[in-house]
Order: C-alpha cells, then sequence, then structure tokens
DNA sequence: CACAATACGTCAGCTTTGTTGACATTCCAA
DNA sequence: TTGGAATGTCAACAAAGCTGACGTATTGTG
C-alpha cells in the first residue's frame, strides 16, 4: 500500500474489515430513523413532512438566504422545493421579500410562528442528541464528527463548512 | 443535576452546548446524502431505489428471514414492502420459498444475481465508508458507533444488536 | 439599446415509497 | 371446528422527489 499507515497491524487496522464497515454502514441506517423520528412526530401533527423541516432548519441558520441557495443546499430541484416553500408561505411560517440590490432574488425569512415551529423542532431533537451526547461522552462525539464530515461529498462538504462556524 | 457529571466545567461538557448539538445535526443531515450516494447511483441506472437497497441488504443479512421479520427491521407496512419484494422476485433477484415448518411464512434468499447486486451496491458504500473510515481513524470510528448506537429508538437498537455479531 | 442570462414561479405529468382500509387465503393451535 | 396469525392483493391516496416547458421580472453585457 505504501500510505503510511500499518504501525503493527495486530488491532489497528481491524476498524476497516468489511464486516467493520457494514456494522458502521448499518449503524448509520437505523441512527437515522432515530434522528428524525421525533420531528417526524411533531411534523405529521401538523400535516406538514421532513421536506418542511428542512426549508425551516436552514431558513433559521441562513435568515435572508436566497431560494438558488438553499436550493443547492437541499439539493432538491426548485420544483420541489417551491411546492414547499408555498405551504409554508400561505401558512404564515415564513416571510418571502423582494431583494433591495437585486430584484429578481426572494429574501426568506421565519415569521414568529414560524421561528416557534423550528424551535420546537429543533428542541426535540436536540433533546435526543444530547442523550446520545451525553451517554458517548466528548470523545466519542469528536469521532462521530470527524467521521461523518469524512463521508460527504466535496460539494455537500462546502455548505456543511460554511455554516459550520457562524454563531447561533 | 445531581447526575454525577460536571468534573470541572471548563471544557468538559462544551460538546453539550446547543451549538454543538446543531452542528452535530447538520452533520448528520449532509452524511447521509453522502452516505445514500454511490449506491443511489448504481440503483438509479437499473431503475431500482433506496427500498430495493435495503430489502436487498438485510435478505444478504440474514438469508432466509420471513417476511415478517424483515417488515419489522426495515419498520414499513407489508403493502409497501411487498412491492418492492414483489419486483425484486418478478426480475429474480430474490427467491421466495414457503416455510417448511409454518408454511405461512415465505422464506427469503438472494439468488445469484441477487447476490451479485448485493455485491455491487456494498462494494461502493463500503469504498466511501472505508475511506472515510480510514481518514478519520480507529479512535474516531470508536466514537462514531457509539454516538450513533446512543441515538437509536429501543425497538431499533435490538435489531442492531441482533445481527451486530453475526459473521459474514 | 438590444439581447442574453439569471432568479423565480408555475403548470403538467411522472416516479418512488410510504400510508390506510378492505378482503381472501392458508394454516396452526386451542 | 373455529379463531387468530401470517401472508398476499386490490384500491386509493399522499409526500416528495424528478423532467420539461413556459412566463415574467430583472440584470448584465456586447
Amino acid at each position: 500500500m505504501g500510505d503510511g499507515l500499518q504501525p503493527q497491524m495486530g488491532q489497528s487496522l481491524l476498524f476497516l474489515t468489511d464486516e467493520q464497515l457494514r456494522k458502521g454502514i448499518e449503524a448509520m441506517f437505523f441512527a437515522y430513523r432515530g434522528f428524525t423520528a421525533d420531528p417526524d412526530r411533531i411534523l405529521s401533527e401538523k400535516s406538514y413532512g421532513r421536506a418542511h423541516h428542512r426549508a425551516i432548519h436552514f431558513i433559521h441558520r441562513s435568515p435572508g438566504t436566497t431560494v438558488n441557495n438553499l436550493l443547492s443546499i437541499l439539493g432538491v430541484t426548485k420544483q420541489s422545493l417551491n411546492r414547499v416553500l408555498r405551504t409554508l408561505i400561505e401558512d404564515g411560517l415564513v416571510a418571502s421579500t423582494v431583494g433591495r440590490q437585486d430584484k429578481r432574488e426572494r429574501h426568506l425569512h421565519l415569521t414568529p410562528s414560524g421561528a416557534a415551529l423550528e424551535r420546537e423542532l429543533s428542541d426535540a431533537q436536540r433533546d435526543r442528541m444530547r442523550a446520545a451526547y451525553r451517554a458517548a461522552g466528548p470523545a466519542a462525539v469528536a469521532g462521530f464528527r470527524q467521521v461523518l464530515e469524512a463521508m460527504m461529498d466535496e460539494e455537500t462538504r462546502h455548505h456543511y463548512e460554511a455554516m459550520k462556524d457562524r454563531p447561533e
């Protein structure tokens, strides 16, 4: 291989066996169910779906973002996003304002009731995350994030990094 | 709080801040896209979807499993699974055999061509996983798994544990 | 200025994958 | 023999993605 790994090959590379990789794959699959379970419950009561949650989340994270920007973050077509966005605007959870410099753009913001739903959803999701973090400890959390980041596509990682250090 | 944590509170609990939790949530969202990207590409060429992949994966993992068992692992309705299963059986990727003891049950196996597709899919998914594991290192991988396991629902974790240590 | 490109919205139609509800069949077990 | 469990199937529907086409501002450029 000649890539500078392989210290003594006793335990060190066992984490790269197919068996270990399979466990990781299944852990990822099963964990993602838990990850979305709590928000899904809340959303279904309000007859929204995961797509609405994602839109709300990233509008909250990047207030004033444009439709195009949101599109590339979410990785869906404008038609798909538009359907979701339209209902959120109609329901008064999201405000869309014409751009001041570029009037073709629409800037998206959460209204107070949109922010309230955002908080409800992210509280629920954070609660589970917090419990998992607490159970696993800080070192595990660092590793968790490292592996996830390494798993992303190039372009996706750019989006992730771009909003990584923006304060709340 | 009185839960035995809080050693000196300097750095130790920073991994539980809302900010850290949010980063974890976004990392999970973005990483899952990478996680499914490669199999998705292969599947779309064959006009299959993620649901087919999941069925194939777990039939491979538990050869001879029943429909009911698969149902509870996947967490979908029998109607939903049945549609996927039917196309896989029609296309000759999965074999369904009547149970010998309980003839109501159907036991599911991959055919040679089903096994070939399974290998193609899991090879692609493992490649990315392996790269991520290699980049992050063994300690990070251990943490990754710990956090994911702590994130699962109770019932889901049972499924995960049940096939955790079954050899390849 | 004229024209091309961009940003956005929308209509129509299609696919995948999930859901309920209803109903039939088969078979085990009390 | 009868009730319940396991399976399968039909129908109808919804969420959320897709492509393609078209319209309308608005902006940038030659």
